[in-house]
DNA sequence: TATGAATGAGATTTCATTCAT
DNA sequence: AATGAATGAAATCTCATTCAT
């Protein structure tokens, strides 16, 4: 197993910098080996393509990312709260790298459709943990039950992203994680019940 | 003023089709050129360059729609009626220029930082009609006082983006202007006074 | 004929003026059209294309700066004096007409073969004259009955020649025409009778 | 160093031959590559651009023959000897690589103004050679003490340059080494005492 | 495993010339 | 005679990938 070896990390980090400082148009396969510290040649021993790196540094960023929540958010009883935490802990995963939040919010974005499907197909399991949380809120009675899903998934996920990629277009120079609380709230107005 | 010439919107039209066809990478000069039945050298007669069309259709397109989104919103008087028209508007455009929504939402984000920064610069205009729209609201009592204006913009425009972006890449399939009215309750719901 | 009419000079004019300012390469028609104060296709009504102007350009400044020497050194009746005419009137010419200097000394040569062929049947008249002169200085004793003609006209001209281009690449600034009369004693030298 | 591997001096080698054979405008990259036997993108691994190519053609060349030179008339203790030398030596050079003479004389010479700046750069250290083989002359009462320098230098390099340049245009057809010496002996008679 | 030299396909843009008005 | 909008051919250079060592 490749994933296993020093070098498949080694490289997907080099590819995290190599993006982030030259942007994704200008990040060859030559410079991420440099940054590597590897030959051109060795990222094929790793790596099926250039895309390869690309969806592999995904699944591996957003990947542990969404394991992580998933275990963090058990701890928490109440839909509202697993929420709150749920943004929390990504403001906080981008804020503590902030060339990963560079190359997911900006560079990868310039990624052609086919590449952009396979990243969205990872993100699929993210988007299934906020259908969990809404889904545990409405039977908890939290949210009301004529909750609509799919739509109020695409309002936190797209709400989330919005407010990260504003914040990366501003070079990153506020606290994103202070408003966590607050984009939390207001998402978790939207989903209560009507009040009478 | 190249812009009053009928060739200059012809085009741009091309483009669009171009692009949604082809994809934003596989959309050469050339191919525009031939959907818009004329040379390849005179579209350098009406555009600075390749990037000088893309811009220019971003302009002419969004500007379009923000103008006459800002005229058709002064129609209302309540600050939940101009977001829900401004929510339909949006939906409208697109569901009816299926080739544009593929344009905007998937084929032009893989354009480069410095076209993407100008077409944040178009982007700016509406964004500014969202915070009046949400100003209007404070004023009028329908949206409590606290809110805050930038993060509820960014959840509208957030949400509104993420569900545009999910329709076109599930194929434009359903109908997007169906959830118009639940989305715009779901963001007002958000926005109203807290209930006791 | 097309010569007589005013056009005809007025965009040859324009075309030394056009190439001295911007360059061989960047004289587009349509600056030299511009310049003439005349629509692009007009150019074509005088000349048969770009070379065709560049031609004439050649055959109406030289050949008439030849006609014009040929007359003068008439009025000398020793070579010697006939071939310091002859520098100086080439370096007085050039003096006075500074953007034609560059035309032709630096961008015209940045021709095509083809081009620069045609030019150097232009130039021959010119040469014969060289040789005239020769031929009457050996008549007359005046050089060496030995004198390799071809070897000495390939001189004068060189010397002249790389003169000039060195004037000009030097921007000119220094009095070309006051080197006329020692250039042309150092030619004169290297003609005369071998000294016992 | 590239210029130490076999592939740098054949790509030049391949220049000259393309070059001399199409014209400078139809010598197209790819057709170098494919006469230097390596494919297109492997010029760029060896030189910057298309212009590299043709300075490093002219150093390589015109800089091993100054160098040469400069070494051959130093066992020449006379300066008349020296310009003897010298003159012989640049027929020879060209007499015996004719691509060369077509390159340098007619093919180089189309090329943009910056780079017959460059070109210019290096033809000084040759005009520097005259210039000593000059001064020698003079201090050693060979040729007069009024002489002066530049203008013998530009008749030196003048009249080597036109008869060459002559000589090509002529399809080298005639013997050009063969009136090396008569060539110098008409420089030196003009470079010497005045006879009383 | 690792290297890195070599490959070669592919696209934007310029500009001389034409021709309908 | 004069215009100027339209044409379309043509070439440099980049970079992902391979493969002999």
């Amino acid at each position: 197993m490749k994933k296993n070896k020093p070098k498949y990390h080694q490289i997907i980090d080099a590819a995290v910098i190599a993006i982030a400082e030259n942007g994704y148009h200008q990040a060859q396969v030559s410079k991420i080996a440099r940054q590597a510290g590897v030959a051109d040649g060795t990222i094929y021993l790793y790596f099926k393509n250039k895309e390869d790196i690309l969806i592999s540094l995904f699944q591996e960023k957003m990947g542990t990312f969404v394991e992580k929540t998933s275990e963090n958010i058990q701890t928490k009883s109440k839909a509202a709260d697993q929420l709150r935490l749920l943004v929390e802990n990504h403001f906080t995963l981008l804020t503590e790298d902030p060339h990963l939040a560079v190359v997911t919010q900006l560079e990868l974005r310039q990624s052609n459709k086919e590449l952009r499907l396979k990243i969205n197909e990872v993100l699929k399991s993210y988007l299934l943990l906020i259908d969990q949380i809404l889904q545990h809120g409405i039977n908890s009675g939290e949210f009301r039950d004529s909750l609509n899903i799919r739509l109020a998934r695409q309002m936190i996920f797209g709400t989330i992203d919005e407010m990260i990629t504003t914040w990366v277009m501003n070079d990153q120079k506020y606290d994103l994680a202070a408003s966590a609380q607050e984009a939390a709230e207001m998402l978790l107005n939207g989903f209560s019940m009507k009040k009478e």
